[in-house]
DNA sequence: GTCTATATCGGGATAGAC
DNA sequence: GTCTATCCCGATATAGAC
């Protein structure tokens, strides 16, 4: 299992992912994603019966793709700036290389927020485990008293935004493709650096008082 | 002059801005624009010829108005702390009273790449004099040598992310409007404390050394 | 399951009266 | 400048043959 060839109806989910992760919802046309998954337009009603359900299952597999290692490491056994560490190389690599998934997920978001509590129960996703958690292990393995909303916060936006903003970043600094890839690069040791000094700075204030 | 009443053409842009902010391009209505503005479909056709002409307009604005104050932020005459600290909550501030503005751009910015250049001109934002300002100010008033692009970048980060993931943040951490207000208040105030310790935590490894 | 043909509608854009 | 009427294409979706 795993490499047998894709049925009909895995390749027409592939295109459309294709298709609604670089042309948004309402910019994407049934006609491209059968077009780009070999097949016949009805095909892919046939399939998904329509473009809303269809939307779902690529949204659904995005979302999946973008929180289950994010889960993954910040529960596992690793210490806290181990976790850090992880995290960003993972993430920095995985969006660099999955450039519309995370805007994907973002606009997605706007249009339809209901959704998303009922994956977060597929998932198994559990924020309040996770929040605990962080705060319980810097005052373990660094005494500090953080607030892990707005450290978790912190340390996502460092991942995501530069991925998602690529564009306006590589017009703005005139960055060319390689220049590009390099900047993604040092980040993976630039952004952990970034966070672990500042987490120190707490500590620093702490044993002043 | 600034309190006259709006003309026919500037109802139409505002309209045109509610709609595109939170539909996009592609899901934005020439008809919905009309309504929301008071008029006939055909006077936007009128004022703007076509629906490209009008999402240049309002994307223009959109972007003029998150740089510019950026801009003059960190061209400013203050302390390289007080910079951070002032931007961080202009920015927190206006990005949360215009939540769509963010995304709306990044959107642009995928769709219509080749454009910024000709904006950037316009609004005389120089990069490269912004960056050497802030490599040169943290040097003379901090003693750092940094890599301002990564500093940046960061900065930006910490302040648009947020912005642009609200939904997916109210739902996973289930904060309600008030949480989320108060979240937002909360970073003005952790933002720059975290970026200023990150920062001091590279002197202290530099005077190691 | 896969194709062709077609129904149906919505949306951008224009013509032309006032 | 503002309106009504209309054109025309493109896009989702369905019917039905094979």
């Amino acid at each position: 299992m795993g490499n047998t060839l894709p049925t009909t109806e895995e390749r027409i989910l592939d295109a459309a992912k294709k298709v609604f992760h670089s042309k948004g919802y309402d910019g994407a046309r049934m006609q491209e994603i059968a077009d780009e998954a070999g097949v016949n337009k009805s095909l892919v009603h046939y399939y998904y019966r329509n473009k809303d359900n269809l939307f779902q299952a690529v949204f659904e597999d995005a979302f999946t793709r973008l929180i289950a290692r994010l889960n993954e490491i910040f529960l596992s056994e690793l210490t806290f700036t181990a976790k850090i560490e992880t995290f960003i190389g993972y993430y920095v690599t995985f969006l660099s290389q999955n450039s519309y998934l995370p805007l994907f997920i973002l606009n997605g978001m706007y249009e339809k927020p209901g959704q998303l509590k009922i994956m977060l129960a597929k998932t198994k996703l559990s924020p309040d485990l996770l929040m605990e958690k962080m705060r319980i292990q810097a005052k373990e393995e660094l005494n500090l008293d953080i607030d892990p909303f707005h450290l978790y916060i912190n340390i996502l936006a460092l991942s995501v935004f530069p991925v998602v903003a690529r564009p306006l970043i590589q017009t703005i600094f005139g960055f060319s493709n390689e220049q590009m890839t390099q900047f993604y690069e040092e980040r993976k040791t630039v952004v952990p650096e970034f966070i672990i000094n500042a987490l120190k700075g707490y500590e620093k204030e702490h044993s002043s008082l």
